[in-house]
DNA sequence: ATATTTGCTAACCATATGGTTAAACTAAAT
DNA sequence: ATTTAGTTTAACCATATGGTTAGCAAATAT
């Protein structure tokens, strides 16, 4: 059997790549790492990829994609925010733990390189946060939830879903628990944090 | 005039240090790029600090020596719970507007080497959870808040505050703000936060 | 059957990088 | 004036690192 066309290797070499990138960022990834990971022969890396550079930025927009729509779940769904936010809590921290490493890895890397922001902004199905906006008013007009504005919310909303996993070992050593404790405690602010925001919100 | 016993040197390395590393991280720093900061030759580096890994403990330890007594204000104090979480809010967010790279800096670096919290576990001055709990659980006996768990709240609590910051490129980009707003939106939620936390445990 | 393309490897290259050294400079002590 | 101790510099070193090249073998096309 013959290599399918898109290579099996260049597969391989994707998901080695990550797995460097992810745990060590771009400039702690060594090339010659990657390729051990791959179990192939570093030159390899460059007829697939290029450069370093380039193969980040394949393993960068293959994270970001990833992690955009569950993001677009909490912005674009036509149910109500309460739903909304219990749903997407709930999925969000489920979908996480399958990738732990997400979220750090892409607020690190757009840290060092901020302007790498605007390459995302540029693709279509970037989270929007315009409709979300609008729904929030709403809801507040409507005597559903306490004044609050989008913006705030929407923050407020990834901070608690999203942190514990950035802060994980800040978070660990303060609270002085071990991983297990912090999968569980993980685990049950799937719905903790629904019922804090919605305690906060609901009118 | 010649140089004092602490030599002026040795503090304008320091300085430079900071700078580079909490830019650029650990990896991402060069040595000459931090003695150009500094306006020295390369080998002084090494004359006062021996090697990059030990510079670079230095400028953690500082930035970390910093931080920590803000989250002991939180979690020491005598204050009630709701006195607490107002002036800790107002007081963080006033702090790190001073130091905007500093919780970037230490999660990013913590998690590059989690091994590396426990060397601060052990300073004395590292926050500690317990008498906040014991605080959280007191009050909600006595019918002031919401049963919630102590751990819980506080991890809220910092995600609340600490997000933002680590995730600003994130942030700006989805709620399409430039710095200019990002900061009003900052400067906001110095009661914003506040108020959210409360409403939600407040019995 | 022959030529061409594709996937792959070992060896190599230029440069960057953390670190060292020996000598020079400075200022205070003798 | 000379010694001594601390400070600074230029030059250097070994290694790591991203990237390239020439060639080989299997597959594909002619």
């Amino acid at each position: 059997m013959s290599k399918t066309k898109d290579s099996k290797t260049e597969h391989i070499i994707l998901e080695a790549a990550k797995r460097v990138f992810q745990n060590k960022g771009m400039d702690g990834a060594r090339m010659q790492e990657i390729a051990d990971e791959a179990n192939i022969n570093k030159a390899m890396l460059h007829y697939y990829y290029r450069s370093k550079q380039l193969l980040f930025e394949a393993v960068f927009s293959t994270a970001f994609a990833l992690l955009a729509p569950q993001l677009n779940a909490i912005l674009n769904d036509d149910s109500s925010v309460e739903e909304k936010i219990r749903n997407f809590t709930s999925n969000y921290i489920s979908f996480i733990s399958k990738h732990p490493y997400l979220p750090t890895f892409i607020i690190q890397e757009l840290n060092r390189n901020p302007n790498f922001v605007l390459k995302m902004k540029e693709k279509k199905g970037f989270p929007n946060i315009e409709k979300f906006k609008k729904q929030i008013a709403l809801e507040i007009q409507n005597g559903i939830l306490k004044p609050i504005k989008g913006e705030q919310l929407f923050i407020n909303i990834m901070a608690l879903n999203i942190f514990p996993f950035v802060a994980s070992p800040l978070i660990k050593a303060f609270v002085n628990i071990d991983d297990k404790a912090f999968k569980q405690l993980v685990e049950d602010r799937k719905t903790e944090v629904a019922d804090f925001i919605i305690n906060s919100i609901k009118a």
